[in-house]
DNA sequence: CTGGATCCACTGTGATACTG
DNA sequence: CAGTATCACAGTGGATCCAG
């Protein structure tokens, strides 16, 4: 559901507006899989399609196509065709990509934190008040 | 487009399932005008509902209302009731909310320097390969 | 192996209007 | 002033199929 701001912000673009700053950097990573997908290609290297296909099981091929192609087109990922009988695809990050990657980095530590928290509320919540009988 | 991925993580959380740190923290400030809601709590102190109205023309009423409503479900903002003949409602950041500003203020930061680098690019552009005849 | 097209169901959002 | 319901429409995503 996250396409809508890009597709704002690209408008916004396209009108010579360039007051939005926050909401272009969401605009990168926001919508499905397109977070993972950079986190992965940031920390892991290169990959192929196929095998992001095997990283993100739940992300339908189409999906996984179209999301990739935005992330190319907005200059995150680089994409490198390797010829053969079965034409394969190189996903990578740009150097543009990686600098993203510490505020990626940022949510995954705010998100690991919260949830701890969020797991420890509920296990004080099931001492205190026990839903069993 | 973006409350997909919160109903996925609020999905997997009811189901036990804590490993999905990035998408939460994503799933919180994703939405429409989330973050600028943030972004102004954060710097500017606490708004009454009319005066976020105004503070984000765009937004309709209704998808204010919601949004906030999600924020406040969320932990991030703190509702508080004004008693009066016209009822008003002031929103303002609780500590987890404030929390998020670093992230928030690290995507402004990013979004600022790479709009500069494509207004160069474009001006670079017009100057090298002019569209006027 | 990749990418794209089509069909279809569901979600997100805006406009409007109603309630307290 | 603030919150919510209803309707209408566009955006999104999954399944499937076809093409290079």
């Amino acid at each position: 559901m996250t396409d809508l701001i890009r597709q704002d912000v690209l408008k916004k673009l396209e009108d010579g507006d360039y007051s939005c700053r926050k909401e272009f950097t969401l605009a990168m990573f926001s919508g499905k899989w397109k977070i993972n997908l950079i986190y992965h290609l940031g920390h892991d290297g290169a990959y192929y399609f196929y095998e992001l296909q095997r990283l993100l099981p739940q992300a339908s091929h189409k999906e996984l196509a179209k999301k990739l192609k935005e992330l190319v087109a907005d200059g995150l990922l680089d994409r490198q065709e390797e010829a053969g009988p079965r034409t394969k695809t190189v996903y990578s990050l740009t150097p543009l990509g990686r600098s993203l990657l510490p505020i990626i980095d940022a949510m995954y530590a705010w998100g690991d934190q919260r949830l701890s928290e969020l797991q420890l509320d509920k296990i004080t919540f099931s001492l205190g008040d026990p839903k069993k009988s």
